[in-house]
DNA sequence: ATCATACGCAACCTCCTGGTTGCATATTAC
DNA sequence: GTAATATGCAACCAGGAGGTTGCGTATGAT
C-alpha cells in the first residue's frame, strides 16, 4: 500500500464526494436536509409545507437527494415518506476534515520552509 | 438565547452553507480545492497541469471559489497565486456534523416512540 | 359511490453553468 | 528590444437545473 499522500483511494473519495456537495448546493435542498434532520420522516406534502416552492419542485429535489444517496424515500398508504440516509453526509464530513487536515500540514511544511531561508 | 432546537442563527448557518456547498459540487473545482489542501499555494499555470481542461476554466473555478470564500488569489510579478481560505470549509464541515447529530436525536426519538404501543 | 388528498409524469420555459476560442496585456527572460 | 510566459477579458455555445402548470391516478374519508 502505497504512502499516506495522494493515494487512488482518496482521489476517488473526493471524486466521488462532489456529486453529494452539489446535491447539498442548492439552499431549497439543504433545508429540505435539515429538516428531515430534526424533524425525522416527512412526507413530500409536509416537506411542502414551509418550503416557498411547488410540491413538483420539493420532489424533484427530493429525487435528486436520492440519486445522490442522501435520502430514501418509501410509500406508505397514499404518501411518500423520506428519510436521511446519513452515510454519505458522514464521509462528505470526513472529505472536508481530510482537506483541511491536509492544508494544516502543508502550511506548516511553508512555514519550515520560509524560515529556513 | 432561545434553546438548542432551529434557532434564527443555526438557519442562517444552513443557509450560508449552501453556496459553499454548492462551489464544491463541482468535480474539477473539488480537486483543485484538494491539490490546493495537499501542494498549498499553487499558480493558475501550475493548477492548470493536472487538470483536464483550458486555463479559462481553471481561472473561472478559482474565482467561483474566491467567491464563495474558499480560495483566495494574489499576484506576484506575473502570476496569480491561490491559496485555500479554510474557515468556511471548516463551517461547511460543522454544518454537516449538526445535521448528523440532529438525525440520531430522531431516530432515538422514533425508536423510542415506537416501543411506546 | 363520491369526494378529497397525496402523489407521479410530462411538457415547457428561463437562466445559469461549465466549457471553449480569440485577443489583449503585463511581466520576466535573453 | 524582442521573445516567451502568465494571466485576464469578452463573446459565444450547448446543456442542465430549478421552477411552473396541467393532467392522470391511487388511496383514504364520508
Amino acid at each position: 500500500m502505497s504512502p499516506s499522500r495522494s493515494s487512488r483511494a482518496e482521489a476517488a473519495a473526493i471524486d466521488g464526494a462532489a456529486p453529494v456537495f452539489a446535491a447539498l448546493g442548492d439552499q431549497t435542498r439543504l433545508r429540505l436536509v435539515a429538516r428531515l434532520g430534526r424533524e425525522g420522516p416527512l412526507s413530500v406534502a409536509r416537506l411542502t409545507e414551509g418550503a416557498d416552492v411547488t410540491r413538483q419542485a420539493v420532489s424533484k429535489h427530493l429525487r435528486v437527494l436520492e440519486v445522490a444517496g442522501l435520502a430514501r424515500g418509501v410509500r406508505q398508504g397514499r404518501e411518500q415518506v423520506w428519510q436521511l440516509q446519513p452515510a454519505p453526509l458522514e464521509d462528505a464530513r470526513r472529505s472536508l476534515e481530510r482537506i483541511a487536515e491536509r492544508w494544516d500540514e502543508t502550511l506548516a511544511r511553508l512555514r519550515a520552509f520560509v524560515e529556513e531561508e
